[in-house]
DNA sequence: ATAACATCCGAACGTTCGGTCGCTATAGTG
DNA sequence: CACTATAGCGACCGAACGTTCGGATGTTAT
């Protein structure tokens, strides 16, 4: 075919290391995740997997980071240019949940796995994952403002009360899902968040 | 000391397996339970502590029903006299939240951790996990279907989609404590709650 | 053509994993 | 007092863990 660079080779195989760590992490927990393991899958060497990264818990951020961009990807940026304030905050709802309905990773939304699973260990895993929990905590929390402010959602509104309930019903449709693999919880998750929000929210096409 | 009998000693040693496996399991999930470490914690050796129980798999299982005892002693118990329906609903509600701020397990809520870490696993975990799950959601659907039998909750009141909405709110708040490390969210939990169900809710004392 | 370089492999390292086996020390039983 | 049962220990096993290292291979630049 095509010759490619040797360059460009590293950089897709970073990708596919990248990608695959991501799926697997998704169902094995990023502690369970094993360099072995990896290369198997991928038809690598244990050394030539590692090398790019150096050892295990660099490869571990930058799974994390990959996954941030994915779910970036997935549920922020289609509803971007939507309006901001409670357009935008129904839009992303209605993705967020689309998203955990997808089998995006084959172990469901992998920011919440990670979540649970790096909660109480310390360490630079846990303060990666904390970030972006962190800026997302704020884009939904911003929006909320915004939709208050501009009188989409009632003055009384607390914005912080308002993120917290929604996040219980992403948490909440994930559980179900995933442990019981009751898939009736997706018009659950988006009534719950559309009594929230005073309008309609459901999952994006 | 006052002499024991062995059989006492033995059921002593495996109570306090368990016990301290629980705790570990809550920070290092239940796959990151380890012979050795547990065997070290404990001062034993590897071979006795995995004597009473033949596989880690098996350890495994036991540790889980020691945890569901604690979960079911902690939340349960201590509300089974109040009215059935919606007193009782509003009080676990309270116990709940009392549980998730309160030290029990160094991870915070066992069974929180175990499910989103065995919700895509399969095997004898993952269904023993599932199957305290459902024994759970029965047990506030129950409740919640009384509530309404008895006018305590409007007619239209979807018990299901109650229990959901709740649930979401425990594990928002179980994520808030644990990865945020924020306090505040147990009186948006309880406000979360209050709303659902019409009536007060506090983490009871 | 050749030197330089990047990519990745294969083999080995020390450690820890879950698990097995035989032994000792102690408690209960006759 | 002997006899049996059992709780737990210490030594050990093969496998898998993360990591290191030197070399084979193939692309890029001179």
């Amino acid at each position: 075919m095509s010759p490619r660079s040797s360059l460009a080779d590293a950089a897709r195989t970073r990708a596919a290391i990248l990608a695959h760590g991501a799926a697997v992490a998704s169902v094995e927990g990023l502690a369970g995740l094993t360099i072995g393991r990896l290369a198997t899958d991928l038809g690598m060497s244990k050394s030539g997997l590692l090398g790019p990264f150096g050892n295990k818990e660099t490869l571990q951020l930058q799974v994390v980071e990959a996954a941030a961009d994915v779910f970036w990807r997935e549920i922020w940026e289609p509803v971007a240019d939507r309006p901001a304030g409670l357009p935008r905050l129904a839009a992303v709802c209605g993705s967020w949940v689309r998203h955990l309905a997808r089998p995006v990773f084959p172990g469901g939304c992998f920011f919440i796995a990670a979540a649970s699973e790096f909660d109480d260990r310390p360490g630079p895993v846990r303060d990666l994952v904390l970030g972006y929990a962190d800026r997302w905590h704020r884009e939904l929390h911003g929006q909320a403002l915004r939709a208050v402010a501009d009188g989409d959602l009632p003055a009384d509104t607390d914005p912080e009360q308002l993120v917290f309930e929604l996040t219980g019903l992403v948490l909440a449709l994930h559980q179900a899902l995933r442990l019981r693999q009751d898939a009736g919880a997706v018009p659950r998750a988006c009534q719950g968040m559309a009594r929230l929000l005073g309008v309609p929210v459901q999952p994006m096409a």
